[in-house]
Formats: C-alpha cells, sequence, structure tokens
DNA sequence: AATGGGACCTGCGCGC
DNA sequence: TGCGCGCAGGTCCCAT
C-alpha cells in the first residue's frame, strides 16, 4: 500500500531516469485507469510532450508536462510504476523516444490516471491536510484540539494530514505508546508531542528504507523496499511486543486491520 | 457533523 | 486436490 514513503521513493527514482525524456508513445491496455480525459483525448495530449518535473502531494504523483498540462498519477492500493518496463503487463505504459517504456502497472485497478489543466484545482488537492513535514507540533496539537475522532482513524485522514495510511499510523501510534481508540481531543499534550514525533520518524526512517513492500508495493526498478523488517505492529497479530512482552492485537477500525500492543499502548 | 459501511477490484491464503 | 470464501486497504459515496 503506498504511503508517502513510497511514493516519495518512487518519485526519487524517476527523478533520476524519466525527467526531460519526451513520450513518443501511449499503450493502454486496461483504459479504466484513465479518469479523465477519455482514453483518446488522453493517448494525443501525451504524444511528443516531456516530462519536465515530478511533483509529490501527499500520495499522489503529478508529471509536469513540456505542453504545460500536468499528469498525475494515483497509486491507491495496487499501482506500480516500474523503470525499464516491458509495455506488456501493465494497465498502461509510456514510450520515450530512446525506446524505453515506463509502465504502470495495477492488479486490482483502483489506480487513476489523469490529465489536467492544473493539478492545483483537484478537488482531492485542495482538500487535502498538510504534510507532516511542513507543520510543527504546536500546530499539530492545535489541529488534534476540536477532534474528538479515535485518533488512528483521523491520522489517516487525508483532508486532515496527508501521507500517512494504515501502516504506518499503527507505527506511529506504537513510537506514541497511544492505544489507537483513543479520541483525539483527550491525549495530552506530552502524547500528542509524542505522536508528531512519532509520525515523522516512522515516515523519515521510511523513505531512508526506500519504503515497506507488503502487498504489491515495489521501487521503480522492481527491488522491494527494505523498512518491512522495522516494522513493530503491522500484520504481527498475537506475536510478542518488542517492547513489553505484551502480545500484538488486532481490531478493525474504519474497516482497516489496526494493530496495536494493549499493554503499552494506553 | 461525525461515523460506519459499501463499492470499486484482483489475487492470495485459508479451511473444508 | 481443488474450490469458494474472506480479506487486504486508498478513496469516494451514501445512509444514518
Amino acid at each position: 500500500m503506498p504511503e508517502l514513503p513510497e511514493v516519495e521513493t518512487i518519485k526519487r527514482e524517476l527523478e533520476a531516469v524519466i525527467l526531460d525524456k519526451r513520450i513518443t508513445a501511449v499503450i493502454v491496455n486496461n483504459a479504466r485507469v484513465i479518469r479523465e480525459p477519455k482514453k483518446e483525448k488522453f493517448v494525443a495530449n501525451l504524444k511528443n510532450v516531456a516530462i519536465k518535473k515530478i511533483i509529490r502531494k501527499g500520495k499522489l504523483l503529478i508529471f509536469e508536462l513540456s505542453s504545460g498540462k500536468f499528469l498525475t498519477i494515483h497509486l491507491k492500493m495496487t499501482g506500480q510504476l516500474i523503470y525499464p518496463g516491458d509495455g506488456k503487463t501493465s494497465r498502461v505504459s509510456f514510450g520515450f523516444s530512446d525506446d524505453t517504456i515506463l509502465d504502470f502497472n495495477d492488479s486490482r485497478i483502483f489506480g487513476e490516471l489523469r490529465i489536467v489543466d492544473d493539478w492545483q484545482k483537484l478537488k482531492f488537492i485542495k482538500e487535502l491536510g498538510p504534510e507532516p513535514f511542513d507543520i510543527d507540533a504546536e500546530k499539530f496539537k492545535e489541529m488534534l484540539a476540536s477532534k474528538k475522532t479515535k485518533i488512528k482513524v483521523l491520522i489517516m485522514d487525508q483532508k486532515f494530514i496527508s501521507g500517512i495510511g494504515n501502516l504506518y499510523a499503527n507505527e506511529a501510534l506504537f513510537r506514541a505508546r497511544i492505544h489507537p481508540e483513543r479520541p483525539a481531543n483527550h491525549l495530552s499534550d506530552k502524547e500528542k508531542e509524542l505522536l508528531f514525533k512519532g509520525i515523522k520518524n516512522t515516515l523519515s526512517e521510511a523513505i531512508q528504507y526506500k519504503g515497506s513492500s507488503v502487498d504489491q508495493y515495489v521501487q521503480v526498478s522492481g527491488r522491494p523496499g527494505e523498512y518491512v523488517k522495522y516494522h513493530k505492529v503491522y500484520d504481527r497479530e498475537g506475536e510478542k511486543c518488542f517492547r513489553c512482552k505484551g502480545r500484538i492485537k488486532r481490531i478493525s477500525l474504519g474497516g482497516r486491520g489496526t494493530y496495536f500492543c494493549p499493554s503499552c499502548q494506553k
């Protein structure tokens, strides 16, 4: 499940390999992932344009094109960007003038490709909360003050704060020793600070290790991300807590698998 | 307003 | 062995 660290890893790798390349062919093997405009127009819009810049906002990737338009890519859960690709097993592939190919794979077809005139006008972007790296602890505390929602559900809400998905929400709460079902506004100042630190540290370490390869995520090169080794709670139901010898418990929150240690997360 | 559930999908792992 | 079922989770949408 690509979250901020995985998308950031992909962004950095793509910058190293496809920047300034000119698209000469677009292969559409499954048009369902193309959300706008319609397939023919989408393809026409990409012919003979170069990729000038790559931007990431939350979990969204944005390619600035030489035409002035933008190609946006949301990987959702099973999206992959692979370079060099083969153009065959993908949902959509982009062929460049040097005969190399960038593959967009997506086994579950949840991913979304768009070409837009202005990415900042996308509803998803306009509603997106700040990234953890763009605010300080004081701001984070203020943001939590009026929220009664369960803390884990809140930090996964992209409108509240952007970039955190299920995996890193679980890991950050473990670091802060906070029970995922606590109402956000009941956390003490100290706990809010610990959580903010937990979020930032988890995300930056995950970026350092090039993401977590659970499910389908891989780097652009196809190699797995190494951070799985360092997970403390995610997908460890029934196993021993690394901190206190309790047992990791799994519950469902907001329909998502939630892992925590009941004896040291209060 | 906040919350919960379903929908979108496919592939995998489990139990019988 | 093989089949059917439940589950995985990012985001949107709808009902309560």
